[in-house]
DNA sequence: AAGTGGTCTAGACCACCCG
DNA sequence: GGGTGGTCTAGACCACTTT
């Protein structure tokens, strides 16, 4: 095991993997006491792993019957994804083309979303998305200058998201996302090639740090043919109506 | 206190409240320790009032350094919300027109969606969904007749949800939903009220219980000048890019 | 009555941040 | 070094389901 794993993660694969391996929906699984014993953990350790593979949705628990499997297709729960993890999990290979960086006033709804005066200077990334090299995403994303000093001259290849955490040490870890439909105008139609008028998904977004500081405002837009968002939402388990 | 409260839950009340009426973003909460003391509880269970919190981003944590109330709106996490819970937060009176219930075989997609055979019977129900009485949504809801016998009889006023726990103690706890950008035929959008080929987001959504099964699949048509969605995404705490 | 998950306690040790 | 959050243990009692 690694080193820096701790035992509710080890315990948390070890149930994963009896589930894909060994589990049916509906079936069992040994009891909580019966899997702390068997791993030399604790109980409490257990129950852990498995408070997190109940939100997941893999498993179901019964009090005084047992914890179960659920049914069907396990999609991870709602998760902070960047396009490309997204493209790749949905089996694309994610590109960018015409990629323009320039610095400009934030504006009032920039400024605005990302809580700095509509003067201040921001880092304005434009690019067209791929998938499999076909365009599917106009993006339009703006940073505070003064949080990105430098990101202008470029990626280096690198997605956003990682130069944001290995350059400037800033983790997005929560994001505010509004989604919309629209119809193109012809210039967004030509630049994703579609008809004039389609129809496509706007989707803006607001990235925060842990301390819910923006760092983002972004705007993209999705070819309706080529993309669907797909969500996975839950009650609290244990609430009523 | 509610004697069926659990202690997490009140301490989570009371974090809350002093968030609310005493703290401002960025300022420190009492250690966990000194909760702990305070509320005469063990220090585990303020520390899962306070992973709940961390969850919803209300807090942030710096290990060796404190626990932070969060910057920016609170957005309550992605949770699973019924079409009049979603409308009363808004700030709309939601309300049903047109309510129609069929009885028919499932089909192919709807059959799939729903793990049944696309010869076995389904409850259909068609409705208009208003918000403020002006028509936001066309909804068309399909249930297996089999778990829900005598559901075409009506709902007798209340929300499709509530009748499905109360009378058929059936509780949906969670849903896949896929969000597509269309534009509207002549006949919906006759239906909505907006000129014909206007955009609207179509919502898609197998409703499922604890146990993972499928109990509703829904196809929701929502006008786009009236409606769009909005959810806080987040990665999982300490996890990596 | 026995077994299961749900809640809670008391205490330990570690990793990390800060003065 | 002292305080903070992060992890883990051992054990208790409760609520509920099953036999």
């Amino acid at each position: 095991m690694d080193s820096t794993t701790t035992k509710h993660a080890t315990v948390r694969h070890y149930i994963e993997q009896r589930i894909r391996d060994e589990l049916s929906p509906h079936e069992r699984l040994p009891a909580e006491r019966m899997i702390a014993e068997d791993l030399q953990v604790n109980r409490v350790t257990v129950r852990r792993a498995l408070e997190e593979l109940e939100r997941d949705g893999l498993i179901y628990r019964v009090q005084g019957s047992g914890t179960f499997v659920s049914e069907g297709r396990i999609r991870k729960s709602t998760e902070f994804t960047s396009f490309s993890e997204d493209m790749r999990s949905r089996g694309f290979e994610p590109g960018s083309m015409d990629e323009t960086f320039t610095i400009e006033p934030a504006g009032m709804a920039t400024g605005y979303a990302l809580g700095v005066s509509p003067a201040s200077p921001v880092v304005r990334l434009r690019r067209t998305r791929t998938a499999d090299g076909r365009a599917i995403c106009l993006e339009d994303s703006a940073l505070p200058e003064s949080l990105v000093p430098g990101l202008a001259d470029g990626l280096g290849g690198l997605s956003l998201y990682t130069v944001l955490k290995d350059r400037y040490a800033i983790r997005v870890v929560r994001a505010d996302q509004t989604i919309h439909a629209v119809v193109l105008n012809p210039a967004q139609a030509h630049a994703l090639e579609v008809p004039e008028f389609s129809p496509a998904l706007r989707v803006t977004r607001i990235s925060r740090d842990a301390q819910g500081r923006p760092v983002e405002f972004a705007e993209s837009l999705y070819r309706a043919d080529l993309y669907a968002f797909e969500l996975s939402v839950s009650r609290a388990p244990g609430r009523g109506q």
